[in-house]
RNA sequence: GCCGCGUUAGCUCAGCUGGUAGAGCACCGCAUUCGUAAUGCGGGGGUCAGGUGUUCAAGUCACCUACGCGGCACCA
């Protein structure tokens, strides 16, 4: 007998040979229909597999979370059996759970198609019905390769001899008989158990074992749920999500479009780019008043001056090059650091002039692989909000946890909520001792810590130089964005031979915080196009209030008030057509205006708007230079009304 | 860059097994002057991404190219 111990601490002795499922069984008939699987010591085992001795043991069902995680590595195994049942010949990889859903890598001469996908998803709903037993075996490692080589799995067989450690048990997993799988596990007890809640999703290539050296493969992307209430709701997240896709809103907005012969690039149409100055303009406040000083570098540069920072070397590929009628080699900046270096190098520096914050937004270009443009996301020409911080070893921590609280701050006020910060560590490839990213990593940790942020750690993730802290950041729908990022940087001065002089009178090599808070404006934008689905706050959006007239008669009054909100400082347009107000408020609320002010007789006869809010329909109705006055207020920047209101607090205790 | 899928009017899309293009919205014109999410009527607009081929005949079939989309790889 063996002893089972409950997670309410209660005891019970069965016999040696017990599974979780037969002790569910035991105790009653609608647990064991319930047990999918089972917590044994603290580890997820299948249900039926016997518990080999003393054990605590947690009896889970479907409302556990893990249930679901393993039912999707179930819907990951029932595609593999489907797909070889229909297409005889194709080779098995790997499947495992992704977020949501799991794929399945497939090796086969002939493409699949997504017409493949209503007979592969009637396969495996096939499968289910006959609710196969799902039977854990455990396998010796040379029969086990011997075994998939023979029924030509070549892909199984290389697994087992490179990827599973030596002396962990190889393990397959048997669907009656039928059909069986290398895998971890585990598994639900029968394949009869998988809610059919599952949809095939996506077609794509992905290389063997991630590498692109490799073959490539055929991956099958699914997403599967407990019921098809859930699986509902997930699709329509999915629609959701495409509808606040910034390239869709993008042109509905008349912000920016892109076309084929600047692939990569931005054609910024006057809204877009009113959004743009916005942020601009506000960034560059942020920094005036954190003590940086703005400067701008040329945009194309001699080869020999990339030879010398070294990225002609290591960056070459990426590089936009040009050659000119003189026999020169020019090429445009993808970055801005090296030019920075050239500012700081122009005459002396004293420690004195330490830290030096040199900032710009820097227009670079850069060569990214055609497949890998997305939108605004990932672009070949972008302006980064850099800024490269000169300064002494002994300052790092402080200006970069000074960076972190700025950044954070500005993030806050675009109303992105913070995720974490990342600290990526030394990489596989790298440069520099031991001892020295030992320091490094540990200055950058210290720094996050000095800031009250516990980084999480990015194994490997660092730059090849040095490491880096990343900012990731939430948006409104729970996704997660990379913004902001700093850098540690030893090689580059001592590349470019950057120097001060020391209180010692000696000379001395400062390092460099590469920073960047918003990344690129044009990923930026992206992001806040999605975060706030194209319905921009008042001080963002780039048209802040419409002035709709009901009737000619009252078009004089309406560019009458259109002025005055303009004086006002606000962003403004009128719509004068001779169309009903039903059929403007409708189109303005479609194109996400934040305020739309009618006027019809009775507000020109006594000088006042009719104020409509974007998601409401109430309407206020507000005299003309009251109304000016205070959506002038609503309308300004954050950083700007945090030091009004300061200020005027201050006055108001001054004077009381 | 690699794999798959796409590309039809400004936008969103329809066009069956080949028989010389269609809708809604937008746009333009006319009428309407209207009180908080679509006024009516009329009109213009397409080398069906580009090219080559098969065919009596190609938006439709085949091949090539470009671009886009989804992944993979890349993102010092």
């Amino acid at each position: 007998m063996i002893e089972v111990t409950f997670p309410d601490g209660a005891k019970r002795e069965f016999p040696d040979d017990a599974t979780p499922l037969s002790i569910a069984e035991s105790i009653s008939k609608s647990l064991a229909k319930r047990t999918v699987l089972a917590r044994v010591n603290g580890e997820l085992r299948d249900a039926k597999r016997p518990l080999g001795g003393d054990a605590t043991l947690e009896l889970l069902s479907f409302s556990d979370p893990e249930a679901l995680e393993v039912a999707r590595h179930d819907a990951a195994h029932v595609l593999a059996q489907a797909v070889q049942e229909l297409f005889p010949g194709t080779q098995v990889t790997i499947g495992p759970v992704i977020e949501d859903g799991f794929f399945y890598d497939f090796a086969r001469k002939e493409p699949f198609s997504t017409d493949d996908f209503e007979r592969i998803e009637a396969k495996m709903r096939e499968i289910v019905d006959r609710d196969l037993p799902i039977e854990r075996e455990v396998w010796a490692k040379e029969k086990a390769i011997s075994h998939f080589k023979t029924i030509g799995e070549d892909y199984k067989a290389q697994i087992i001899d490179d990827v599973i450690p030596p002396g962990e048990p190889i393990t397959l997993y048997n669907h009656g008989g039928e059909w069986s799988d290398l895998c971890r596990g585990p598994h639900l007890p029968s394949t009869g158990r998988l809610p059919k809640a599952f949809k095939l999703m996506k077609l794509a290539g992905a290389y063997w074992r991630g590498d692109h050296r490799n073959e490539m493969l055929q991956r099958i992307y699914g997403t599967a749920w407990l019921n098809e209430a859930d699986l509902k709701a997930h699709l329509t997240r999915l629609e959701e999500a495409e509808k606040r896709d910034h390239r869709r809103l993008g042109r509905q907005m008349d912000l920016f479009h892109m076309q084929e012969e600047g692939k990569g690039m931005v054609f910024w149409h006057q809204k877009g780019l009113t959004l743009w100055r916005t942020i601009e303009a506000y960034v560059r406040r942020r920094l005036d008043a954190a003590g940086y000083v703005e400067v701008r570098t040329p945009q194309v540069l001699d080869r020999k001056f990339w030879e010398q920072s070294g990225h002609w070397e290591k960056y070459r590929e990426n590089m936009f090059v040009a050659e000119t009628a003189e026999d020169e080699t020019l090429s445009l900046k993808p970055m801005n650091c090296p030019g920075h270096v050239q500012i700081f190098k122009f005459g002396q520096k004293s420690y004195r002039d330490l830290p030096l914050r040199m900032a710009e937004f820097g227009a670079c270009h850069r060569y990214e692989p055609s497949g890998s443009l997305h939108g605004l996301m990932r672009v070949r020409a972008f302006t980064q909000d850099d800024a490269h911080i000169f300064c002494r070893e002994d300052q790092i921590e402080d200006e970069t946890a000074a960076f972190i609280e700025l950044a954070a701050s500005i993030h806050a006020d675009f109303g992105l909520e913070r995720d974490h910060i990342s600290l990526g560590t030394r990489p596989e490839l790298r440069a520099g001792s031991e001892a020295f990213w030992d320091r490094a990593e540990a200055q950058m940790l210290n720094a996050a810590r000095k800031a009250g942020v516990e980084p999480v750690i990015a194994e490997g993730d660092g730059a090849f130089y040095a490491p880096k802290l990343d900012f990731q950041l939430k948006d409104a729908i729970g996704r997660t964005w990379t913004c902001g990022t700093i850098q540690l940087d030893y090689v580059l001065p001592e590349r470019l031979d950057a120097e001060y002089v020391g209180e010692d009178g000696a000379k001395h090599r400062p390092v460099m915080l590469h920073r960047a808070i918003l990344g690129s404006l044009e990923r930026f934008i992206g992001v806040l196009i999605e975060n706030y689905a194209g319905a921009f706050p008042m001080w963002l959006s780039p048209v802040q209030v419409v002035v709709a007239s009901i009737s000619e008669a009252t078009e004089a009054y309406a560019e009458e008030a259109a002025d005055v909100l303009r004086k006002a400082g606000l962003r403004v347009e009128t719509d004068l057509r001779g169309e009903k107000i039903n059929y403007k408020i409708r189109e303005h609320s479609l194109a996400k205006i934040p305020v739309i002010a009618v006027v019809g007789a009775k507000e020109a006869e006594d000088r006042k708007l009719a104020l409509r809010r974007f998601g409401s329909s109430d309407q206020t109705i507000i005299g003309l230079e009251e109304g000016a006055a205070l959506l002038a207020l609503e309308a300004r920047p954050p950083d700007i009304a945090r030091a009004q209101d300061a200020a005027a607090s201050t006055a108001a205790a001054a004077a009381g």
